[in-house]
DNA sequence: TTGATAATAGAACGAATGTTCTATATAGAA
DNA sequence: TTCTATATAGAACATTCGTTCTATTATCAA
């Protein structure tokens, strides 16, 4: 049997489109898309995802997803039931890359080494995204130089003396003779597990 | 002074753009964000960042970032050098959402509250991705109702015996009687530094 | 200076865009 | 059945798209 068209369903489609090729099909492609065949229908269809509030038109006219629709469902805390396909989620934002990256022009990644931060609960393996232009407060987690090699540390200040403090017990405290070479602040940690 | 046009420059200006609006800008729309006068100016450096891979072409002959250019730098261990504005870097990939959410159609993001896995680095306030209809394997964590309550838990399977351990001493170790529900597989841990 | 190259401007063009109209087909209620 | 609302098709349209051409200006080396 053929499937029918639904609001959610076109959603879909057309959110399949723009992850894959990072861009809004045109009417004359969503014919194929929605196997119509006729852009009036396409039209058609387009307008009832506005009118749901999916989608939305700029101030050029051109198309583009709703921030709702094209978050991927956020939930507080799991109650009972969770996010099916159908029903409506009230959960916030986002795109991982808006929610984790500020600065992308200042930002980049780095793959951790080593387990300085592990009580922090940052492993060997992870990636850690870092500013290089932001100055470091009290806590922060910055890449420092330490005897050569560049590592995660908490970067310290009490009373006008700065130290570069570890969250693993086995390294010891750094206190610099002079000067202290930083490479930015870590913003976000972000593992992926490979199955 | 005024800004003089280079590649880097216009790679950033367009990809300014498409950040904030989630698309690329027409020919027309280019020539007020790179400040010129005519259509035929912008083809002329927007043919340059072709040239340059920056920008490619799709079957279509819709204009779009390669992968390289939309991808924030991926440092693989720290050395002398930190990735600076102008130099081009090696690394590899990357779109958040790409690199984290495969399947965005089951996934769904979840705050974590409490601390059964703790020792595993996820804690209080971190985001896990979870992945709705994955099947779990052993080893896995996953999203269970212990309880009445959805927790976080390794998953355990030893000779066709299942059952939920978690990273945190201080919980027993959960051998369900009958059913076992589960909500999925936490496929990514996401953490943000709000400062 | 002169000469050569790179960069910019402007206009013209066919192709593709989204909109709008009329007409036909389908489905459900009365 | 008939009536009504919904869904689809097709054509016509003005507008905008990116391309291509010629001409002018800026830059820099010889």
């Amino acid at each position: 049997m053929k499937e029918k068209r639904t609001i959610k369903r076109v959603q879909k489609i057309i959110a399949a489109f723009f992850r894959e090729n990072r861009r809004m099909p045109s009417f004359a492609e969503m014919i194929g898309l929605l196997d119509v065949k006729s852009k009036s229908v396409v039209h058609f269809w387009i307008n009832k995802l506005i009118d749901a509030g999916i989608l939305a038109k700029d101030g050029q006219g051109r198309l583009s997803f709703t921030k709702q629709a094209f978050a991927i469902p956020l939930v507080g805390s799991v109650q009972a039931g969770f996010p099916s396909d159908e029903e409506e989620t009230v959960g916030d934002i986002l795109s991982m890359d808006e929610y984790l990256i500020t600065k992308p022009e200042s930002s980049f990644l780095l793959q951790v080494s080593g387990d300085s931060m592990i009580d922090e609960g940052i492993r060997e393996g992870d990636l850690v995204i870092v500013e290089r232009d932001k100055q470091p407060r009290n806590g922060d987690i910055v890449i420092a130089e330490v005897d050569g090699e560049w590592t995660l540390k908490y970067f310290r200040q009490q009373e006008n003396q700065v130290f570069l403090e570890a969250a693993n017990p086995k390294y010891p405290v750094i206190r610099p003779k002079k000067e202290l070479r930083l490479g930015g602040v870590v913003t976000a940690v972000i593992r992926k597990y490979h199955h």
